[in-house]
DNA sequence: GGTGCCCTGTGG
DNA sequence: CCACAGGGCACC
């Protein structure tokens, strides 16, 4: 589900929320979610702390407790986090309630189940939560023509599929790396080796703007995204091309066609990308 | 690299 | 009924 400007707008909604708070009590409905440790250490370490901040690195979000650890989080397809009063009666597919000390709950709700916790001590590298592996931010500076063309320009794959490896850039998904590349003129199937230095220069330029972009479009008050169970606050009409196969090219009316790649989905315009 | 799998729900 | 869903990993 959530890409990085999903993820940073849950940050931007939850953080203000949670920040500050004591964790009382920690009820697991479904251990499976919890990667790492086991889910009864992972609870008795979270009782008592105090979270003192909430970052996002890539689609991960991190909480930080006084004393040094962290909370690491992966939403995966469907997962999300709701705070709510403790009286508000528990959904279906509520698998992590945090308990805090203003009487609110964190809760982590995911109907696929396929998100992930881990709980890493102070200073514990976060080689097994996938974090460290993570290539740059797209606002970061080193997310340059450069950069891609020499991490991934003798790459055999097709760019669709460098783009969404998390190693490569941290953060692009199927929706963006269909948008990105519309947006880049450059066609999903194509081979990272046969790219341009102009078209390495597009997607250099395109990564980090239409990010930025749909972060800013997507902000919602907390409020809204609260009373819609962190359902409705995604970039649906800002999409051009995801989720539009059949429909007339936002640039040039030609039919948007819709093909496989690497499993995945991927809509484009075979008229504007070459 | 491709494929299957982890899950549940929805839509054709 | 089957195909598909915004992610990521293990396995040939």
């Amino acid at each position: 589900m959530p890409e990085l400007p999903e993820v940073e707008t849950v940050k931007q909604v939850i953080r203000p929320q949670i920040t500050g708070q004591s964790i009382r009590s920690v009820r697991i409905l479904h251990e499976k979610v919890i990667a790492y440790p086991g889910p009864d250490e992972f609870a008795e370490r979270l009782r008592g702390k105090t979270i003192t901040g909430m970052r996002r690195r890539g689609k991960f979000l991190c909480f930080h407790f006084d004393g040094g650890e962290r909370m690491v989080l992966h939403l995966r397809m469907t997962g999300h986090l709701l705070v709510l009063p403790a009286e508000e009666p528990v959904e279906k597919h509520t698998h992590l309630i945090l308990n805090l000390s203003d009487g609110k709950q964190l809760r982590f709700i995911d109907l696929r189940r396929f998100g992930r916790f881990w709980l890493l001590r102070k200073g514990e590298s976060d080689a097994v939560t996938g974090v460290r592996k993570l290539g740059p931010e797209p606002s970061s500076k080193k997310l340059t023509a450069v950069y891609l063309k020499g991490r991934i320009g003798t790459s055999r794959r097709s760019i669709k599929e460098a783009l969404l490896d998390q190693t490569v850039v941290a953060g692009i998904g199927n929706i963006y790396s269909d948008e990105i590349l519309f947006t880049a003129g450059i066609r999903p199937k194509r081979n990272c080796a046969e790219l341009s230095d102009d078209e390495w220069e597009r997607l250099a330029e395109t990564i980090p703007r239409l990010m930025a972009f749909m972060i800013r479009k997507n902000r919602i008050p907390a409020e809204d995204y609260t009373r819609s169970r962190g359902r409705e606050y995604r970039n649906t009409p800002y999409l051009k091309v995801y989720g539009h196969a059949g429909e007339p090219c936002p640039n040039c009316g030609a039919p948007l066609e819709k093909n496989k790649i690497g499993g995945r989905s991927s809509v484009f315009c075979p008229n504007c990308q070459k």
